[in-house]
DNA sequence: TGTACATCAGTGAACGCGCGTTCACTGATGTAC
DNA sequence: TGTACATCAGTGAACGCGCGTTCACTGATGTAC
């Protein structure tokens, strides 16, 4: 019958979820290197082999806890840019950087397993490419909307990126149709940025300097999109 | 005698030396959270219980090398500087943040283990706060030599950094006297931006999408440079 | 509806491996008289 | 200069632990007739 084949289906669907936020809990007290499929499997009340009827490798658990992990981060950009008037593309940016820095900062470990040092030893496959973008194909559209409506005027006073870069901010181009090459690179520069304010923040570099940390991050965020050339304050 | 004791100092200071190397090898193909006393030994043609006369933990040996990392990336980074005229102040910007970049390149699992990912279950003591300001004193010191120069003009199109921020600033301004708060803050984007390019570009995110890097890093390290308000271009 | 068979989940033991750290010890190197 | 002693480097065995993965197996759940 279908529907109880469903429901064996529906089970191991919830043990896999399961295992994954087990998994997710333990990446935060052992980081990812040191994710095991055995303390897994003690959690779960599971002897270590019964892992491998849901995940064939630890690797694959690895790479099941990075799709999540894009695509938690990339739903909550997705979300914050939804909640903005579509013509206020600064308050867009300024909600995309906020919503990047506290995804970071509620899921440290998830975070550091995204855009962290690599794991060694471990090769990330091709499915992660297509979540690993949700981000900033939403950054991408930000731009691109505010080129289409007029409302992107870059400072002039830095020079032209060179001829070479040109194939580069061709391919970048896909996620902001209809920018020049020089924004394009800006936009690099903003939305690199941004990760690196969220990284210092994180992994620890402003320990004992920085205290108002969101303050000084907002005002940074602005700071970058006017390089970017976006109106200078978002709407009130 | 006094000469005999420094024989066995001298020794004894050579096999450290000898140890590190070798760590720090090992931290290429396991990364920090898995370097092993054992493994380190076993290079050494040591006995792993001989290396307790050296470092008395594996997490001793960790700190030796982020020391030694920090060092490294320091100096690299001052030698860069000082190859430069001292008024050619986005000159000696740029040399800081391509000695930053190529040192991370040419290192990156110890680039890693110090602006990347915190190593789980340790904790950097307080002796490496000072090898660790390194690099940024040297930025500081371009940044307070443009201003006294008078050379900083920073673009005017972004808001002032808010009050609360004056006490984090005043901080800051410790390694660059003399700046006004909203350089300061223009100060931390351009260090935090440079460090999100090499972290981008080191851990993946540029995979299959960046082709000419260190083009790419030089033009938005200049792009960061105007936001400062350090002049448009190094001295020829 | 009832029975025979196939699929699947989970068990428990095992393989072979590695780890950090402690401890009592042997020899060699240095020190003091 | 020679000898008695102290310091230090390195050994080898052990403790107690954890890991990923394989494999033959027991029962339970589902399927086909």
């Amino acid at each position: 019958m279908n529907a109880s084949r469903t429901a064996r289906e529906r089970v191991r669907a919830e043990l896999i979820r399961e295992i994954t936020d087990i998994a997710r809990r333990h990446l935060a007290t052992d980081g990812a290197g040191g994710l095991s499929l055995r303390a897994v499997a003690r959690d779960m009340g599971m002897v270590s082999s019964a892992i491998y009827r849901y995940f064939p490798s630890r690797d694959d658990l690895l790479t099941a806890l990075i799709i999540d992990g894009y695509n938690a981060i990339g739903e909550s950009v997705e979300i914050a840019d939804a909640g903005c008037a579509r013509d206020d593309f600064t308050g867009r940016w300024l909600a995309v950087c906020h919503a990047v820095r506290t995804w970071a900062l509620d899921h440290p470990h998830e975070y550091a397993l995204l855009y962290g040092s690599p794991v060694p030893g471990y090769q990330a496959p091709a499915d992660t490419i297509g979540p690993a973008a949700r981000d900033v194909v939403v950054y991408g559209r930000i731009i691109s909307d505010a080129q289409a409506a007029g409302r992107l005027t870059p400072p002039d006073m830095c020079p032209a990126p060179p001829e070479v870069l040109s194939s580069d901010a061709e391919a970048v181009r896909q996620l902001m149709p209809g920018v020049s090459d020089d924004v394009v690179a800006r936009g690099i520069v903003a939305w690199t940025g941004l990760f690196g304010m969220v990284n210092f923040e994180l992994f620890g570099q402003f320990n004992n300097v920085i205290t108002h940390r969101r303050e000084l991050f907002e005002h940074n965020m602005l700071s970058l999109a006017s390089l970017i050339g976006l109106p200078p304050t978002p709407r009130a």
